[in-house]
DNA sequence: GTTAACAATATTGTTGACACTCAAGTTGAC
DNA sequence: GTCAACTTGAGTGTCAACAATATTGTTAAC
């Protein structure tokens, strides 16, 4: 039986966001098309794709790298990432029940509070996926759901190391119960105004750390 | 003496966004090759890149064809696009002197009724066409660029076919003005919310003509 | 006439060979 | 030793032939 590979498409774009390929790390075209057992059309294939997105850089004649977010671009990407993600809130309210929050309320009720105090930022940033899908799919826009996960994909890492600054995931954790208050009461004007704020705040953390960041 | 050919991908992106290969036209790889003077590898690559942009759809081993909006495709579209335009001028106003956008303020004025008056919508074009790009330089976002330019190739023929609707021009004309003298005074928040208002208006044109618009 | 099976054609998908470019290493004159 | 010119090799860019697949056309049975 042949090992059952991954794709080589979502490999790259998941190696990349968890910075296991870190920012300048150079990608061979061989070296990829033998890894993943597929041939080098497919590896230039791929890299067209991860080009426009921006998650790699090419250069004629030289060759892709992974693709260095200086702290301009970072910041370019939070003003977007505030009205889009402010917008995706809410359609969401706006577009299901109230009810439809509940489970989130409470798991980020008391099971965050724990997490929180025992530092446990895997699960942390679990839930907030959890938070995240559920309010994207609610949302139910494509067009928003493309954008917002191309951003993502390009800041996970960041966001990742921003939650582990001191005090950042309690206060995060904070303004989301804010958040999903407001979701749950149907408010959804107060809801976009609040997780903008959030997102606002997260990026005042970066100004603040971003020697330790980037 | 070679004739010389226009660049492949930008002269596909520019029929597809003005209509000259209208929604459903199958694209066939040979005759774009042939067309343009290129192997097909080049157009491939190419409709990789259109495809990733939304403008065309590939279904495997039966090739490409020009994506179709739907009209819920193009509300959703609307609503990312009143966040981001909205978030363009307000970074634009924020970010650059208040007389700079003196010159547009007159190119508004007693031109551009004139234009109206006399329905010379290519004209009207050109200049709203000045002003965006105008916007978004001052606003000095490139991912923010990215994402209106993806969204303006998609909708390009829309916004031509809202254009021309009775009474829309004039309509659009005095909102662009409003906007322009919130500019004109620094008044950013104000900009941005007429801006944003001025996109929910054409939606609104939008609603009402669809049968005629699609 | 309709339909099913088959044949022919057109189109996309894949592969491997080759050309081209750049950078690092090597040689040799001074 | 230093520097310019040349050589070499690794890697990307390009292409054309071939394989796989879908579509269209044809034939024949009913």
């Amino acid at each position: 039986m042949v090992k059952n590979r991954p794709a080589l498409l979502p490999a790259l774009r998941e190696r990349i966001a968890r910075h296991v390929l870190p920012p300048g790390t150079k990608l061979l075209e061989n070296d990829l098309a033998r890894e993943f057992g597929v041939s080098r059309a497919k590896v230039r294939d791929a890299f067209g794709v991860l080009e426009q997105r921006g998650l790699i850089r090419r250069i004629p004649n030289r060759g892709a790298e992974v693709a260095r977010l200086d702290l301009s671009q970072v910041f370019e990407i939070y003003a977007v990432r505030e009205m889009l993600e402010g917008l995706c809130v809410r359609l969401a309210v706006e577009r299901a029940k109230p009810q439809a929050w509940q489970d989130l309320v409470r798991l980020f009720g008391k099971p965050m509070d724990a997490i929180v105090k025992r530092g446990e930022f895997e699960d942390y940033i679990a839930n907030l996926d959890r938070l995240r899908s559920r309010t994207l799919e609610a949302a139910g826009n494509g067009v928003l759901a493309d954008m917002l996960n191309s951003i993502n994909d390009k800041t996970r890492e960041i966001q990742r190391r921003i939650i582990i600054l001191p005090g950042r995931a309690a206060e995060g954790l904070q303004q989301h119960r804010a958040v999903l208050a407001a979701m749950r009461k149907g408010d959804a004007a107060k809801a976009e105004e609040l997780r903008r704020a959030n997102i606002r705040n997260s990026r005042e953390y970066l100004e603040r750390f971003q020697n330790f960041v980037l």
